[in-house]
DNA sequence: TTGATATCATTTGCATACGAATGAATTTGA
DNA sequence: TCAAATTCATTCGTATGCAAATGATATCAA
């Protein structure tokens, strides 16, 4: 074999792996689409609230009062984002806000009588939520599926 | 044991159900988060372009010349998002623009030759971003992770 | 003590993401 | 054929999501 073989091999090897590439295949082309599902199936079952307005909420059901910082970091969202979110959340009348009597930095999030309605009357639909977003999946590739999905985060 | 006490347990069953509700390890919350980890990998990467205009550079890469509707079907935009998407390409030359011929409704969105050159030249770096998503992952769990994640789009 | 840092929150700007409404062009079907 | 339905694209409104800049407050350290 001459070495303009070997050369033109070579060219041809990096161009069909330039072509070779499939957008389909690659995990965070899946990744979208699945959380796009997953936002469907969820607005499909709760029309009044989005996905993170509901982490906010159950978050808050589960903790209690806390800061709209560390709320935040508690639902993996940034400053920026959380204060949206809650700004929403407190025009509805679903939590209350507050100031911290100690550090006057802190806004405190607290739920409101009709917040804890609302994530209680919500929070057996978001199962069924969970339960139709993996019903693709077999039992025991639930258990697969959500321990590696955790490993990547 | 009396019915007031089977009522009880009934209610505390109930309640406790509610109370057990572990935000963290639901499937759209982990995914939602996974997401998240691949758009920071991705930006840390690639800075000058997102994943969903990567995404639109990648295929009309691999299919050529389609309508504006056509490409947001294939990866996954509907059509007022994926116009958002085109205008900022077109704005920094990636691709261009026509009207077809034929059907005067569609546009036609093709790789102008500076889209080709930047997506040559991404396709490896997209691969390492791949790889790096899925860094926390065996071999072996990574294939049967691809697998699963498939099932649920 | 006080100056440097760090934290909490807000604001701005930009980029998805999608429902709903609209208009233009094409296709279908009675 | 021609009215109804469909398709393609655009626009508007709302809601994440994040980087960067800013201001107020709190903490740390020399």
């Amino acid at each position: 074999m001459s070495g303009e073989d070997n050369l033109l091999k070579l060219v041809e090897a990096e161009e069909a792996d330039e072509n070779d590439y499939r957008l389909q295949e690659q995990v965070g082309f899946i990744l979208r689409k699945a959380h796009q599902r997953h936002v469907s199936i969820f607005a499909a079952h709760i029309a009044d609230l989005t996905p993170p307005q509901f982490a906010a909420l159950a978050k808050l059901h589960d903790v209690g009062e806390t800061s709209q910082n560390q709320l935040g970091s508690l639902i993996a969202m940034d400053a920026a984002t959380v204060k949206g979110v809650i700004d929403r959340l407190k025009a509805r009348g679903l939590v209350e806000l507050s100031k911290h009597e100690v550090d006057k930095r802190r806004l405190l999030v607290n739920l409101t009588a009709k917040g804890r309605d609302a994530i209680a009357r919500l929070i057996p639909i978001a199962r069924d939520i969970t339960e139709e977003t993996l019903a693709p999946l077999s039992a025991k590739e639930v258990a697969t599926f959500m321990r590696l999905l955790a490993k990547l985060t």
